[in-house]
DNA sequence: CTCATGTCAGCCGCACTGAGATCT
DNA sequence: CAGATCTCAGTGGGGCTGACATGA
């Protein structure tokens, strides 16, 4: 998984996709933490917020089911937001267990603080490449997020 | 970030690239560890040992600068691995204090126990894409890497 | 009763920083 | 002296499982 360039002759190796994943993943999670860090905000966190700006109101099982962590962590991530005055919880009024959770405005705010340093990470990351190719990978990352969620062996 | 397809016309919020290499990570993450687990490796050892296979002999110092971690991070890997017989340090003649760390034979067995799994994932990731376009996206998560690796505010 | 949800508790892999010793 | 390397600590975020109470 670490050959510098993929070998097709070679079938018992891996191609290296997966440690490349992981090494971006790992060089680009600093880099979001130096653009969150100054808002006091955390990559978990920011990821959490950005889910509700995108989904709306969720429970807390259905953020744990879209993040996919534990609903435990979900928890965790919540307790903490709620905590610095970025999501509010609401009973929901048809369902007395369940806590439907919300950005607040200070939850907007404190998103629209990272916001553009993330864009600037993201397009450093591909300097070279055109927005068709950007939407292109952005297709093949998201069909293999769905492939790999797949319930299978 | 969270958007379910990219926005050319919104130059204020994320891509969502940032947003899909982490989910990507995550859940090919979890996939990783029901490869490795039965051989007894987690995924940073499993990514160690590989980097040993393609690098040859290492000192510790440069572990940490290809893995990209501190040397301390590092250094927890390498008595793990000594300890579990998967590597061999001996010192350097040429020099006193460093250490070169190589695989054993029970290293290179325990790497072939989960390439065939890992590789397996891989071509699950991408179950639609022809060699071709795995070797572009290759291409790109190497350039994404090294773009995001260099020194830069 | 069964199932889903929320929540408290404990645990742990793993990366970090700090400090110190040794060798060139 | 500086500089690189190794290593022993301590710390901490963030994920996990277990256990339990509650409402549909």
């Amino acid at each position: 998984m670490v050959e510098h360039a993929p070998n097709p002759s070679d079938d018992t190796k891996p191609l290296g996709l997966a440690y490349l994943v992981g090494r971006l993943d790992h060089v680009l999670g600093k880099r979001l933490r130096d653009c969150c860090a100054p808002a006091g905000v955390t990559v978990p966190q920011y990821t959490a917020l950005s889910v509700f700006r995108a989904q709306g109101a969720l429970s807390n099982a259905q953020l744990a089911t879209r993040t996919m962590v534990s609903p435990q962590s979900a928890n965790e991530m919540v307790k903490q937001m709620e905590g610095k005055g970025w999501i509010e919880r609401s009973p929901d009024p048809s369902h007395g267990r369940i806590i439907q959770i919300q950005l607040t405005q200070a939850g907007h705010a404190i998103l629209g603080q990272c916001d553009g340093k993330v864009r600037e990470v993201e397009l450093r990351m591909f300097p070279d490449m055109t927005p068709e190719e950007r939407t292109q990978l952005y297709v093949s990352l998201r069909s293999a997020v769905r492939a790999l969620s797949l319930e299978g062996i």
